[in-house]
DNA sequence: ACCTGCGTACGACATTGTCAAACTCAGTTG
DNA sequence: CAACTGAGTTTGACAATGTCGTACGCAGGT
């Protein structure tokens, strides 16, 4: 019976408005959303609230994620080859650039960020693992996008939000762009999500050559660039640590 | 209709699964712990997997958990009031204590680390967000039975672990380690999880009055005790930032 | 070549989830 | 102060839906 379990997908279509949106919803919100009866979403509501998924505020009655799905992230992490053997060398490139560093993997055409070392020393930074930035104006997206072209095929049927001034929105700038990361094997993001930001990063391959994820740093114009341009130093320690994590792998870059 | 729906507790049952034993399971692997038939089965985890909850290695054809987990569990931080009210708070404990901070709450009769601060400047740590600690052998699990009866109470029947020849796994001395803590308005652990490893807590309260969560500091028993107990100026900063947090999610200890 | 193990597909049955309408209870309004 | 609105929740009948046993295809080992 090839057919997908209809309450399966309504409940994970509840969870994914519910992860969506920072404020709780209620029934008839979700139920207006997702075009159902009110009844049909609370007994969803109730089952998912049942096996922890999702929680209820006492006094609104609206509904958020539940803590049952922390554990289950970060138990997916546990089990994320990527990650796991990528660990000790994002640690060395944090310490060799002292940047911060990345390690983003396509998901919905989005960059999901499983990996993510502090700059060293400095000041409090917050954690993006689990974050979903979008791929069109980050480096490890433009690497991710590069090597996967039904990806970005589909991301350039859409309209691309523009962020800064430099954000990459044109299909046909993109497709070049793309291209040209494909060629020399690393991309740079030079403030096209952030005004004050920019990041450099390198494609992950897996035993069979698939890319499978991307590895990179980010922090300020000041630190990264030297005459607009990515410094070469920083530029061969990325490049490095991707291709000794690619090598863990089971990838044989040369 | 007070039921809960059959296919989606199936589904949450195999992602618990899969999210307690480490390495990869298979259809029949599942079938078997759940007692359903492979067919039933396999259609779950078809379902599960087109909604990203779910992952197949191409090459074994085993199942372990998706992507989408982990930006939800993320996602469930976001919204988390305890984790977000206390985000400053365990930033300067680290600061004043120089110690790793760690918050929690009870899930499922286990503590969930809900937010993790590195000890400052020092070594390479592993993140401990979303990770399920035993609450008898934990300063926060402590504090948070203490002020838990049902919970305490449901945990004593079953026999307690011991992790080291510290950790209390008699059902008397745990109920008047709890009392002795929900007097004095803190918890300390001494090699109770790991020998070389000490912790200190205290309750964060809501407005209601309820204890929702901990705070404490954990690390080696040279810094955090003095004449075998727990150093007072420590002490004194965890119980006052656990009270500051408890003010900001609006409670009004004196 | 045989077998045993897996993940997967099929189709009949009835269990199961769905739906619209009714219910309860706050907070708001006239 | 009563009527009203909108929230979350419960109900019960219907049939659409998911379940289950069986069967298939493909590995790997024997």
């Amino acid at each position: 019976m090839p057919g997908k379990i209809q309450s399966i997908e309504r409940a994970a279509a509840i969870l994914r408005l519910l992860s969506g949106r920072t404020r709780r919803l209620g029934v008839v919100d979700l139920a207006g959303e997702l075009g159902l009866p009110k009844g049909t979403v609370h007994g969803l509501l109730r089952t998912l609230q049942h096996v922890g998924f999702v929680e209820q505020d006492a006094e609104t009655g609206k509904y958020q994620l539940g803590a049952a799905l922390l554990h289950m992230g970060s138990s997916y992490l546990d089990g994320n080859e990527l990650r796991t053997r990528a660990l000790n060398w994002s640690d060395s490139l944090a310490a060799r650039t002292q940047e911060a560093v990345r390690i983003g993997t396509l998901h919905e055409a989005q960059v999901l960020i499983v990996h993510h070392v502090f700059r060293p020393d400095d000041s409090f930074q917050t954690l993006d693992v689990g974050a979903l930035l979008p791929a069109h104006a980050t480096a490890l997206g433009k690497v991710l996008l590069a090597h996967h072209p039904y990806v970005a095929a589909e991301l350039a049927g859409q309209s691309l939000p523009a962020f800064t001034d430099a954000t990459i929105c044109g299909q046909e700038r993109l497709e070049r762009e793309l291209a040209r990361i494909r060629e020399r094997g690393w991309a740079s993001e030079i403030g096209e999500l952030t005004r004050a930001q920019v990041s450099l990063a390198a494609p992950i391959m897996d035993r069979s050559g698939l890319v499978v994820g991307a590895m990179g740093i980010f922090g300020s114009p000041d630190r990264l660039l030297a005459a607009r341009q990515p410094r070469g130093e920083l530029l061969a320690d990325v490049r490095e640590a991707a291709r000794a994590v690619s090598r863990e792998l089971g990838a044989i870059p040369w």
